[in-house]
DNA sequence: ATAAACCCTGACATTAATGTCAGGGTCAAG
DNA sequence: CTTGACCCTGACATTAATGTCAGGGTTTAT
């Protein structure tokens, strides 16, 4: 499919999907006139770009990460374990605060309710 | 203590922690001679910080978790039951989505050290 | 009181990812 | 054949976080 079609499918900008070709991170073949063509595969990678830019990751460290899935390296992967391992263990430190946070959110909640309860008791 | 102590501390580079003042993330006092004066507790709020940008999270977003968290510790609570509310659906938002991505890096670790066993066993 | 080691602000530079615009091909439909 | 909807490349703009440098105070130790 050309790039139009996978920018609508995926809600990643044409901009975006060149810049992807142009660092080697998304590299679709090309028709005699010159147009990107994609695979549906392509879609799929599409997203876990996204997802892992949201992540925080630079294209740099995802580039190391899809050689490791597509080629199955081992001298990749070894690259890249460290990698998720550091991110992982960030994501468990986030996950454990905004429990944190939700916890502490949820008891402030509570004694609001509480408190109005109470006036409401006294009138 | 004075600005550069905390970047010792907690590996944070001056430049940033006045980036930090600024957007008002981080606001120490100041002394007479205009000197930035942060309290010990500013320290653990500095890695908060930090962990929360390693993981892609932009300081705008940082800011308004700060702000739900550490402000509006008892007053104006009726007025702000519907924020924190809001406030707790997003934080709910953002676990379950980290979550998701933890079980993904936990995936593609394990299937990068089966990888490994793997080729380790064939020789 | 002078030097070293800090601190301040302000301005410009940089990197990454993306937006946007210009100038110009390609193609299908009328 | 022309029009409109695509596509191409290239260049400049932007945003966020940070680096760096200039010009100028302050503190501390000798």
């Amino acid at each position: 499919m050309k790039i139009g079609e996978i920018a609508a499918r995926t809600g990643v900008s044409i901009r975006s999907l060149r810049y992807y070709d142009q660092l080697g991170l998304l590299t679709p073949i090309r028709r005699e006139n010159g147009y990107r063509e994609y695979s549906p595969l392509a879609e799929e990678q599409v997203k876990t770009i996204q997802l892992y830019l949201n992540l925080g990751l630079s294209t740099e460290q995802i580039a190391g990460f899809l050689n490791c899935v597509l080629k199955n390296k081992e001298a990749f992967c070894q690259e890249v374990l460290p990698i998720y391992r550091q991110k992982l263990s960030e994501i468990e430190a986030q996950i454990h605060l905004l429990q944190n946070i939700k916890l502490n959110l949820e008891e402030r909640i509570r004694s609001i309710l509480d408190e109005r309860q109470t006036s409401e008791a006294e009138e």
